[in-house]
DNA sequence: TCAACTCTTTGTCCTCTAGCAAACTTGCGG
DNA sequence: CCGCAAGTTTGCTAGAGGACAAAGAGTTGA
């Protein structure tokens, strides 16, 4: 296997603040491997062997529900950290973790963890603030299913995906990886069917334009409007 | 002021593993207070001056919309730490935390928390345990929120606050700290209207009995299966 | 090129619960 | 002891959105 470059690294937050030689040895232990659409990275339950860092691509982390429903608990776009199990002293992964899109990303095993925040200054530091990051947006969506209609949080979910991952087209932002129906209506706690009507209605008002697997917003601003929040 | 006795921090999971001459320090640099039912402790968007061991009564930990609703995030139970906005380098609270009950706290300004968590073994281990239970409660919420109807929502909302503080009456399981129908709402997203009428069609089969801010579970069991939960 | 899937759209029905309104109860402060 | 505020109960109504059903459209693979 020939080495990994040390640019993938260098300016991402968790290693923004480390030397050459320090990331180089971080990258010689690291466990490259790339995932096709819909593969599994790791499973909710199972022993938390590795924590990862997602290089390319979109993941979905992913909570089953008794009833077998699923939920979409985390968006990971790249440069992120997932599954970091060790951070909170877990053994076990409290998610499952799917590829939205092909994806490539790096992993290490769980053991390295301490050293990690041990020997790399500012590791540990980056690294909860991305947890205090995701206990925020957690929050926000609480709020957001507790007091929300179904609609202002279908249109709140659109612009997440957009601010985390719009590329930009000529018609307007495009959400950069797939994305079904279904998968919006697990994020928001609504029915396929439902969320289906809304982007048609949407699409007939020309805020969005859709197709299959594939959104792209073409008036932002309205969307804001009716995601419900105050000026 | 007379000084602190040791014995209040000894057992407390942030505090288990260090040595009484440890905890003598840690008590001298701290300040306890005490809160009346109602009192706020810290308030959300407010700079995070200090962090908050509970020793005795109960937090509620509010977030409030842009609407003016209000929605529970968190309870917090005595032995806690709470308001750790330093944990996740925060310089706001990120809510509001008010007494629920009479409370006693101790608090330390955040600049000691970095001191804390270098100096103490074990202490930076347990509050990043405790973040990592949070995560999952609050992970736990969502998936409540999204995919169950109110009346199981809460039924689980009953059954959560008398895991964490039930004190065992001849009735049945008491929860230990006022609770208003509105209260209860603000934790499950629906409106006391709502909680009024289950509580009642509770009351009528024998699983509750409840007056005015006082709730005593007298058939958990017939409740945990309200709240959906597989065996 | 056909078959099987997956994803999407649309229609209809019906339940749950939010919203509104009003009366009642309890407890506290003056 | 009274009056007021906070908390609770209950009735009524309308509407959102879930459940079910069915058909259409796009993709994949044999």
């Amino acid at each position: 296997m020939s080495k990994l470059d040390e640019s993938l690294l260098t300016g991402l937050p968790p290693f923004s603040r480390l030397e050459r030689g320090q990331i180089r040895e971080i990258l010689d232990q690291a466990l490259p491997k790339r995932y096709d659409e819909g593969n599994e990275i790791f499973h909710e339950g199972h022993d938390a062997e590795r924590f990862h860092l997602l290089l390319d691509g979109y993941i979905r982390v992913v909570k089953t529900t008794e009833g077998g429903e699923q939920i979409i608990a985390l968006h990971i776009s790249p440069g992120q950290l997932f599954g970091i199990a060790p951070a909170l002293n877990r053994d076990t992964y409290p998610a499952t973790a799917v590829a939205a899109s092909e994806s490539l990303a790096l992993s290490w095993p769980v053991r390295m963890w301490p050293e990690f925040t041990a020997k790399y200054q500012g590791f540990a530091t980056e690294s909860y603030n991305t947890l205090g990051q995701r206990l925020g947006e957690m929050q926000t969506r609480i709020t957001e299913l507790a007091t929300q209609a179904v609609e202002q949080r279908v249109a709140a979910a659109l612009l997440r995906m957009v601010t985390q991952s719009g590329r930009k087209v000529e018609e307007g932002i495009e959400i950069a990886f797939p994305v079904t129906r279904r998968n919006i209506s697990e994020m928001t706690g609504t029915t396929l069917h439902t969320v289906s009507r809304l982007l048609s209605a949407w699409e007939k008002d020309g805020i969005v334009h859709s197709t299959r697997k594939h959104i792209v917003v073409t008036d932002p601003h309205r969307l804001v409007v009716l995601s419900g929040v105050q000026g």
